[in-house]
DNA sequence: CGACTTTGACCAGCGC
DNA sequence: GCGCTGGTCAAAGTCG
């Protein structure tokens, strides 16, 4: 098991991120989520939730701040199995500086305690897409699965999967495109209120980390979304109108990678600031930068 | 032996 | 009200 934790990050097991260069942000009024689209490269993600990394307790409670701040730091890496089917994020369990989320304890989420008239509390969502042939990608956190669904009209099933953490109350949710069986949708719901695992041994990160807590400038590279469209819940990710682009940029690889689209790769971004700069105050980033 | 996965059952929300 | 579906629980099993 310490293994899993020192074990080099796996490319195959970090996925590969479905991307684009060009990219517009759309909103899905079904859970007030909102979709990143895209068009190119392999990088995509949306975000499904309101936020991403809520610096406020409790913001996750309902209300939704316009911006988002939080701790950032070195991504982690994780480890796999040797099976290297089942792959568990490593994560840390301390929670060094718990600046963000702290003094309070994280948002109760009726998670455990499913009493009855107890309402579930939805928590910040946010999803990406991966291309990748293993469901789990590791993310720097360790995840326990906790249930597995069948899910309507989509031949894969969709796991659940809940932070080690005791005190961490996020939970992410994996599931196959039924569009696309090569991507690997994860959608976490929540925030960490702890850090990560550790520093990647190895230095490649997974795109999750960056998303699910901890927005980290430190990685190298940030990843463009694509949009994820979700006109009905039949099919979770309908990106079949990114296959042929992703094909064009995946023929050749045999499996999928961590992959990711560098800051300098793309020119046509947005800007730089494009989603990060929704997400992470620029002072914030170019603090963190200096840790690095 | 502890951590984690598997899996069936249960519960709540939602649409009809 | 009823049935469907998503989400969660928890016991049992597996693995290192």
């Amino acid at each position: 098991m310490e293994d899993k934790d020192r074990a080099p990050p796996d490319p195959a097991t970090a996925g590969e991120f479905i991307g684009n260069s060009s990219w517009s942000l759309g909103v899905d009024d079904s859970d007030g989520t909102h979709f990143f689209s895209g068009d190119r490269d392999r990088t995509m993600f949306g975000d499904i939730g309101w936020n991403l990394v809520p610096d406020q307790v409790g913001a996750s409670e309902g209300s939704l701040p316009p911006v988002q701040t939080g701790s950032i730091e070195p991504a982690p890496t994780s480890s796999y199995r040797s099976n290297n089917q089942s792959i568990s994020s490593s994560s840390s369990e301390d929670p060094p500086e718990k600046s963000t989320v702290s003094d309070e304890k994280p948002p109760e989420i009726p998670s455990k305690s499913k009493k009855k008239g107890q309402k579930r509390i939805r928590q910040p969502r946010f999803a990406f897409m991966t291309k990748s042939e293993v469901d789990h990608l590791e993310d720097g956190y360790r995840w326990r699965k906790y249930g597995q669904k069948a899910v309507k009209n989509s031949p894969f099933p969709r796991s659940y999967y809940r932070c080690t953490n005791s005190k961490c109350t996020v939970k992410k949710r994996v599931e196959r495109s039924c569009e696309d069986p090569t991507i690997v949708v994860t959608t976490y719901e929540g925030q960490h209120c702890h850090h990560t695992v550790g520093y990647p041994r190895g230095g490649i990160i997974s795109h999750e980390a960056s998303f699910t807590g901890h927005f980290s400038p430190t990685m190298p590279q940030f990843y463009y979304p694509i949009q994820i469209p979700t006109e009905s819940n039949t099919c979770t990710t309908p990106v079949s109108q990114h296959s042929q682009s992703l094909d064009d940029h995946e023929a050749g690889r045999s499996s999928s990678a961590t992959m990711a689209v560098s800051d300098a790769s793309l020119p046509q971004h947005p800007t730089d600031e494009g989603l990060l700069g929704d997400i992470v105050p620029r002072g914030m980033r170019s603090r963190d930068e200096r840790n690095i």
